[in-house]
DNA sequence: GATATATTTAATAGCCCTATTAATTACGAT
DNA sequence: ATCGTAATTAATAGGGCTATTAAATATATC
């Protein structure tokens, strides 16, 4: 009666989606061109997910989940604030350099349907201010002990996504006036994520 | 026979344009909107630029050139390498307040559409390269005074243009991780604005 | 193997959007 | 006032997209 697995064909659509929607934006992406890239009958979309809205929010919510996760998870294992700290920052980059559409696609979705801010929202409950609050105090121990100076934990979450995200989001933008190709702005990647650790550090000095 | 002055049509249409692309992208911004919006007929778009496309690349262009101009005049008065890289920080970030979809849509159009990166590097020439190289040696010379670290410039660029525009792009993700309203949110980016020009000479220090 | 259910397809209604066309009005020059 | 051009409009062709429906095929169950 049931279906006991997922037949391959829902999560190929999924998967389809996720890879136009992250090269188009949800606007651009068409359920006709999810069914070519699948090779089924469009209606087989519609079928599955009902609406292309539906669909994209299925994909969407389990994209956000990660891109939040990265901070908790990494670097709890380092005893000191400046390992933990570099550990969440190069975990971030990784996750960023894993899914080089997310943030763009994050940004981009939210800007265009304020909506989904809901979905986020929901999706993380007071988590965000419970972590900030939490990061304040790790931050006001350490600066009590004279090891950094003061710096509202917000504003230094914020200064590690964007130093970390430019990359990614202005990837054509990055190569366009640096004349880069692949090869070089693979290079020049590996040399940011270790650039972004020490310049965040040097900024956190007392 | 010609039009002496461009009648205020074509003119409102443009900024209609601006405001609603600004707003929605292209894709999502019709020529039915802007005409809405202008309150005038659709055809008149199409009668004064032919094809939507066409209207976005001269609204298009002429932003671009906004955005890059904005590191090659600030701070050239200054004498000190500190002062001319705190105006440059601050001119950039004040453009981006003017106009805080700017490098959203940026980033967005050349990421869904790359041939647009054409038009930006026509507009640019090798201008950018010759920054780059100014830029480069005289971060080569103040570090030579070890006043400063050795840092490539574009590293730095991208510090500087990721820290200012993160907090314009993630605007509604930033509200909504915070809980931030409009009010709190403009105290927010007073507090930025200085916050990124210390955390950027902080982080250059030898 | 018969029957029920799940999957897939073809066809299409209905909508909205871009761009064009042909007709109308406004306006400037002579 | 007239003629010519510019500006504007109404109407619509033509195309593409989403979502639905009804029919066909595969798959599981008994």
């Amino acid at each position: 009666m049931k279906k006991i697995k997922d037949s391959t064909t829902e999560q190929q659509i999924l998967e389809a989606a996720e890879k136009l929607f992250y090269e188009r934006g949800f606007a651009m992406t068409h359920t006709t061109d999810i069914a070519r890239e699948v090779g089924c009958n469009q209606a087989l979309v519609h079928y599955y997910f009902r609406t292309k809205e539906k669909l994209f929010e299925s994909f969407f919510k389990t994209k956000v989940q990660l891109f939040i996760s990265a901070f908790l998870t990494a670097g709890n294992e380092e005893t000191t604030f400046e390992g933990k700290l570099t550990r969440k920052i190069e975990a971030h980059f990784d996750i960023l350099r894993k899914n080089p559409r997310l943030p763009f696609l994050l940004f981009n979705e939210i800007s265009v349907n304020p909506q989904r801010v809901e979905s986020f929202r929901a999706n993380l409950g007071d988590m965000p201010q419970l972590l900030l609050k939490a990061f304040d105090n790790e931050i006001e121990a350490e600066a009590k002990e004279g090891r950094i100076r003061r710096i509202p934990a917000i504003d230094l979450i914020l200064t590690i996504i964007s130093m970390n995200a430019i990359m990614f989001i202005a990837n054509p933008i990055i190569k366009a006036l640096t004349g880069a190709d692949e090869k070089e702005y693979e290079k020049m990647l590996g040399r940011r994520r270790k650039e972004n650790v020490d310049a965040i550090l040097r900024s956190l000095r007392p």
